[in-house]
DNA sequence: CGATGTATTGAACTCGATCAAACAGTGTGG
DNA sequence: CCACACTGTTTGATCGAGTTCAATACATCG
């Protein structure tokens, strides 16, 4: 299902879109609790309704004209970028209360593709112009600006991260990353569930499927974390970030024992 | 010199600017020339002065706080990210005309430090609050938007070179996006000197300095590129375009002469 | 001139990729 | 309920692109 037939969809009435935000267990992180009534009174107009997307579907691609821009309500989804050649650089993972869609606002195109990893529900916001709604709610041009920012920081990270670390302090890196997001939403950041597959992963930090795994085992050998499969337990946050920020790569992690 | 003490100086008289623009040689690069007359009037009443950095001086350091907005004017800089470990990442090299010190405008606060590769000159623009201004100033605004989204789509196109690019391919992007910046300032994008060292290259797409020396011989034998030393002559754009796009990275490039 | 920063070239090594195989869940349909 | 296919994950063995170490060359400047 693409963007466009999204748009033609069903369109909530104003008093279920009320509910909805008022019911949202996403709605601490989403920026529509830091508008003002006013703001989220007009906002709320152009709520174009609710859509929920199983795994795998992609709400855009990339070249996609840009109709509308989501919140994540709920589950989670991976963008990337495409290149030439086929291959695809995973750019981030997004959860609950995530602005999607914003890059490529300027010109009403997408840069890059979201793609769910789990069902996930979406809140669409329809717009024609995205200067003019700017301008005419500046708070909203506020929150929105505060996401790209946050957004652009975050990539800065990733270029030091696939540019400058190691297997393990990229993973590292991943681990610390997931975890604060997670917390920030109120959810335990030493016992969760991964949604994306080990591939998705490798993708991400730049590295091949088998070293993702061989390193998770690693750090679990090292009792840093525990992993099966797609669920992480027990995880120390304090030697997680000890190994992110050792500019040496010695590490034994374990792997004499196997010697 | 810090940005602190750049902002004190002196304030030029508004002719001066009106004059400073006038006669500039990146003013079709500056955004300045895409405002309008009366946005522009404004624009200027905010101008602080036009600054001269030499090579290795920092225009401001990631940490700083926000000041003002720099338009590089003349020479070129780099800018760059750092780590707890000490290690930078270099995320971009800029051109005259070039918006810099946007990142991070959101809490006042620079995300990245940027650094001149030679003697480069600066249009400093005071500000107190961005988001004030963007109110103010509505095409303003959009030029700033426009330059921030510009940046964050370089930025992912790096991820992806980053992420999944062989060091060939790696050099080839980068030759390709200095050529096309070169070009889209009228300048040759096939006979240019390089102002950064291979360090800076060789940082900036996450490969050792001496990687970047082998490859830059290696296309020189291949007869696609001709350098010596900081001077690139004769580029062969399309062959570079065929390395840049081929995820094979089976190349002779002429290294079985060497054999 | 020597001194310093920058660039090239060679040789050896290593981290992570690639190739290959086995294993574990998860359906799906007979 | 089991056989089968299918996808995702782990583990082992080997290989190679790019790093690291080391030596040399080259340019610029006091």
């Amino acid at each position: 299902m693409t963007a466009t037939m999204l748009a033609k969809k069903n369109i909530i009435k104003l008093q279920e879109v009320d509910n909805t935000c008022r019911l949202c267990h996403a709605k601490d992180q989403c920026m529509t609790s830091r508008l003002s009534d006013d703001d989220l009174r007009h906002f709320k107009h152009i709520v174009c309704h609710h859509e929920t997307i199983g795994r795998g579907e992609r709400l855009f691609i990339s070249g996609d004209n840009i109709q509308s821009l989501f919140i994540l309500h709920s589950g989670s989804v991976k963008s990337y970028v495409e290149s030439f050649g086929g291959d695809n650089q995973i750019t981030g993972f997004h959860f609950p209360g995530d602005i999607i869609g914003i890059h490529g606002i300027e010109n009403n195109v997408h840069t890059d593709t979201v793609e769910a990893l789990e069902t996930s529900s979406v809140c669409e916001f329809g717009f024609t112009n995205f200067m003019d709604i700017f301008q005419a709610f500046p708070n909203l041009h506020k929150q929105l600006m505060h996401y790209l920012l946050k957004e652009m920081s975050h990539e800065q990270e990733l270029l030091l991260v696939l540019g400058k670390m190691s297997a393990q302090r990229r993973i590292a890196h991943f681990l610390l990353d997931i975890t604060s997001r997670l917390k920030a939403r109120g959810l335990s950041g030493e016992r969760f569930n991964l949604t994306m597959t080990r591939h998705d992963i490798a993708n991400y930090l730049g590295l091949a499927v088998e070293t993702v795994s061989r390193i998770l085992t690693r750090l679990q050998n090292a009792n840093i974390i525990a992993v099966e499969r797609r669920s992480i337990t027990s995880l120390n946050h304090q030697k997680l970030k000890e190994i992110y920020d050792s500019s040496e790569s010695i590490f034994g992690l374990g792997q004499e024992h196997i010697k």
